[in-house]
DNA sequence: GAAAAAACATGATAATTATCAGTTTTTACA
DNA sequence: TGTAAAAACTGATAATTATCATGTTTTTTC
């Protein structure tokens, strides 16, 4: 048997602490541990999920395919995060796919339970309903950052971001290590023209590197070049 | 006395439509309705919203200033779209300005009674949950968009997207006229590479124009270079 | 109805970014 | 542990888009 969701620490930063105790062991009881390894794709863009993760280590990329066939990365998730709310809520396809970036452990949560707690939890839906809020938000910021910044704007933000949001290790590196590929896809850039400018950043001492891994040296005059300065 | 949301058409297309007969009074007793000429602003970026409003008549853009001062435009509004609600149910400043492109007819609703139908009415919590869902599938598209596509592509899109949302007029012009400068912040281009491409598409015969007012010609052409074809 | 302001338009040029064609380095694994 | 595949990188060049400068048309205002 598997650890309780009663028990789980990173049900805090997600919706699911809205729910009561016994809503939480049906929960609990129903959901589905998994192991994914880096990689691999917990669901794919156009699939009808069946239910929602949550996840409690590692992190995955949420990206779509643009009709000319390249990736985007829309979002990268947090600890904690529950993937594929929207889809559920919509009762919809995913417009997703998420891969995982690094070995991860998810529970899956069959969508039954979480539609029949949003219909009759309105702390539930509350809490979802805000999670979703904050989500759009986040959303709007990307496209303005897209249309209005330039690559080497939108580069230096996601230095500083994956800094603040995953950190670093002892030897100042990022923790989340994307392939270069990756960054293209997050920054919305020819992979070939993102190389170049991590060469370019290096080279002025705003960043280390070490192989893959990625240090940021300068955060601060990163986030000025991030604003426009 | 001003007409009633009971009879009000537009409910038909928002969340509001999952209120009970009780609540659609309470709500129709304390809107106000209000009339916003053209270029006028409904709300600001950075503003606390005292409530939403229900959009009965005109159309107006949610735009986003980028820390370079230049305008994003992340969204049109369609009649019956209901404005202000994520920064409701999140209690937040809104992320975004509204501002009126034809003269608006819409009705302003307290957030008390938003916030208290949401605490009460699963029904009314799902149906925002359903928008709010909508609107984040919009915007992962539109991230998308911004960023894989050129700026012909987004325009060619842009021009499918008005014919199909707004209609044409009996001449076969678009009946929602915007100005040079929107099309420019809503495909997130300089005003001037934006003028120069509608001379382009016009000299191809794609669209034809007549002072502001802007015709689909060739609707499949256009859509088949939004697709990269 | 004239003056002022705003919007539209075009040319020349510069900056940014993508593409193509490779080489080198790293990684995976038989 | 050697080798094939994948990822990282570099150079040359082309395409896209922004910027600046300036002229024209349209709209607004008094």
């Amino acid at each position: 048997m598997e650890s309780k969701c009663e028990n789980c620490i990173v049900r805090q930063f997600n919706s699911l602490r809205a729910l009561s105790k016994e809503e939480l062991k049906k929960v609990s009881d129903s959901k589905i541990s998994k192991k994914i390894k880096k990689g691999d794709s917990l669901f794919v863009e156009g699939q009808k999920l069946d239910g929602v993760y949550c996840v409690r280590d590692g992190v995955s990329k949420l990206s779509k395919l643009s009709s000319n066939g390249k990736e985007q990365i829309v979002k990268l998730t947090n600890k904690g995060e529950v993937m594929g709310q929207r889809s559920v809520v919509a009762e919809d396809f995913t417009n997703l796919s998420a891969t995982a970036i690094n070995d991860m452990e998810v529970c899956f949560i069959p969508k039954e339970i979480i539609s029949n707690t949003l219909n009759t939890n309105p702390n539930f839906s509350l809490e979802v309903l805000r999670h979703m809020a904050h989500d759009l938000k986040e959303a709007d910021d990307v496209i303005v950052n897209m249309s209005q910044k330039t690559v080497k704007q939108r580069l230096a933000e996601a230095f500083v971001y994956l800094k603040k949001n995953y950190g670093e290790d002892e030897d100042g590196f990022l923790v989340l290590t994307l392939s270069r590929d990756d960054y293209a896809n997050i920054v919305g850039a020819a992979t070939e023209s993102l190389i170049r400018m991590i060469s370019e950043f290096k080279k002025k001492g705003l960043i280390k590197t070490s192989g893959k891994k990625i240090g940021v040296v300068e955060e601060q005059t990163l986030q000025e070049m991030a604003d426009g300065f």
